[in-house]
DNA sequence: CCTAATACCAAACAACCGTTTGTTTTTCTT
DNA sequence: AAGAAAAACAAACGGTTGTTTGGTATTAGG
């Protein structure tokens, strides 16, 4: 029996990508409810009816956005934690590097951050999902610093919190991403209390 | 000239009141966009046209939600603090009222941090504008610790980030929202690192 | 008691939504 | 060159959206 190579390759210029682009920058501008399939369309050149060639349903190709972008701050912030051996210094590489993703270097990053899962219900678990696994690996760098059991669970969700919330303020020409990072893990560091009595 | 005595008193069961209650439950469990006039109109037992008595439109009545939120959660947050003198004590206070009110004390507040203005841009500067008012109060409370002047700003954002994350994750039967806000304030006051070389 | 403002109802409006259907064009393989 | 799959178009579908309009009880003031 002959091996049937029944699939065809994928045509050269496809447009999924740019779709999946064009969405991603919308959405993280403008809010996934805000942003309408006609709107998406006429980033790409499309008609609205078109993108249900590449993608089920709008929710899906939020997935999509999500999935990519999580896979995408992950791959950077992993690499820049693995230049440091240092538990303190690879956390704050991975600082640096997530909020360079989220405030500039990544729209598929801000969609991640911005859009929130029980906004879209019937896929609600498969975003909450995503994001557990991206911060996971926050978990495990605050795990390397051997603070008390308790105070880790905190740390984290403080400091990814703190970093988060820079992308309702950040404005470019400010503090760059770097040192909005470096400043808020730096309030975690070191003591509020400057005159303890 | 007599005075004249231009405007009638409203009508005792006026149903306002029951109207921003309803849409700010609503909103603050489903989202403004997920939210339509037709469901604030059930929950009140009105037709959807009648809120136009009230509103002028459903922005207006998101705007009117927000003023109010900023108003309640304000005042328990300024009586709170008002009950300490020492500066610290007085930031402690104000977080743990910051936080009962976001997680389970008040709708009102659960919408003015869960919507984000740039969703809404027909009001958005307004909506930023409340935000920025009732967050002055923690940027006082702040540069009461004397802190460095650099340092003030970052700690109220990672601060507030903070807090205002732990409504992404919080549920009735964990740590309470007054232990939660002591938690992540302690994030801030004592160092991360307890074996520093 | 009369008048006028209040606070709603009932019904519709135009616009937009996500999506489906049938058809056509484009591209790759043989 | 021919056939088939891929990738788009064109047009509509049913439903929902925020909002408007015109009418109608209800209520309070003079």
């Amino acid at each position: 029996m002959a091996v049937t190579t029944s699939e065809r390759a994928p045509r050269q210029d496809n447009r999924r990508q740019h779709l999946l682009d064009a969405a991603a920058g919308l959405i993280c501008r403008r809010g996934y409810h805000a942003t309408s399939m006609r709107d998406i369309g006429r980033a790409t050149d499309m008609l609205p009816g078109s993108i249900y060639y590449h993608f089920a349903s709008k929710d899906e190709l939020l997935v999509a956005i999500y999935a990519e972008g999580v896979r995408r701050i992950a791959e950077r912030v992993d690499k820049a934690a693995a230049r440091a051996t240092d538990p303190m210094k690879r956390l704050e590489a991975a600082c640096v590097a997530h909020l360079e993703m989220l405030l500039t270097d990544s729209d598929y990053a801000q969609v991640v951050v911005r859009v929130l899962p029980e906004d879209v219900p019937a896929v609600s678990v498969r975003l909450t999902a995503l994001r557990d696994d991206y911060e996971e690996r926050f978990r495990r760098l605050i795990a390397a610093l051997k603070l008390p059991k308790a105070r880790q669970r905190y740390a984290r969700l403080t400091l990814l919190g703190g970093l988060n919330s820079a992308q309702a303020w950040y404005r470019p020409g400010g503090d760059p991403p770097a040192r909005i990072a470096r400043r808020v893990l730096e309030c975690l560091r070191e003591p509020l209390e400057v005159e303890s009595q």
